[in-house]
DNA sequence: CTTGACTCTGTACCTAGGTACAGAGTATAG
DNA sequence: CTATACTCTGTACCTAGGTACAGAGTCAAG
């Protein structure tokens, strides 16, 4: 079928829909392995193909080339394989949601600090930006700059 | 107070809790202004620690040095400071909760990754890894390789 | 047989936000 | 006066995941 017309390393390219150097890439990263050489072009596999557009869906769903290789040592299904899977997985999720608890955070202050000083007054003030900020973002500190050296 | 002992480069990263290198990438950067020298040292004032500390403030809600620059080129809280605050800070928030439902549909994926090949057989099988991933997830397609360089 | 497209190896470059270090000068304590 | 702590400039290095390019070799069409 494919047989007459080998995989060399552009036609993966562009079966897996990734781009040449990112196929040296990962072959110096040992994502994946060495194919076979013809005349010192390599020829790759089906599996190659499929290989690259499961790392591509694993990264989608935020795992690192490194921890994509720990996937790829196994070959078949196995116990083993799936309670790695499990386990990766779930230990990702629990990241993804302290990720998203703290850009929950992020968003309350960035509420706040979006009416700094009160964005509805259209008036001039005397104060200084970095007074404002450190009076938690309101115009205007009264209070004398601190020793900020601390001594 | 603090005019007997100048504040070089170390007392200020001290104060700013930061690294010396961190400062001079600053002002690289241009995110500080270059100080005056005296007999080729830098001094710094204590405007230049609460800038820092505010750069440091303004990094925790997510914004990226080149956008802190847009803040610092305002010395005094007017209305056209408070209106790019507030423009830029519903712009993050938007980027922020973007980000949050991506990270969301990504557990989601991750949900079902984790059950992948049913997690409780306790079964070796037949079945290659990417067979699986490509049937959902699930052991085993039936189904044979289709031809992916589609010739 | 030439031309253009492709591949090879090896190395450098990119982003962002720093970090590290070499080699020289300076300041300060004892 | 010396030791050592600090600072200066300039450049290289780090992570992660690629991207780019030089110079050489090879393959396939016309």
């Amino acid at each position: 079928m494919n047989e007459n017309k080998p995989i060399t390393i552009g036609v993966l390219a562009k079966a897996a829909n990734v781009g040449v150097e990112t196929i040296r890439y990962y072959q110096r990263k040992a994502i994946i392995k060495q194919p076979p050489k013809n005349n010192g072009f390599r020829h790759y596999s089906n599996e190659d193909i499929r290989v690259i557009r499961l790392v591509k869906k694993l990264q989608g769903v935020g795992f690192s080339l490194d921890e994509i290789k720990d996937f790829l040592i196994f070959d078949h299904c196995c116990s083993q394989s799936r309670s790695v899977v499990k386990h990766k997985s779930l230990t990702k999720i629990e990241e993804i949601k302290t990720q998203i608890s703290e850009l929950q955070t992020t968003i309350k202050a960035l509420e706040v600090f979006s009416n700094s000083c009160g964005t509805d007054k259209n008036i001039e003030t005397d104060c200084h930006l970095l007074d404002c900020f450190e009076n938690h973002w309101q115009c205007c500190s009264t209070e004398p700059a601190p020793n900020l050296t601390g001594e």
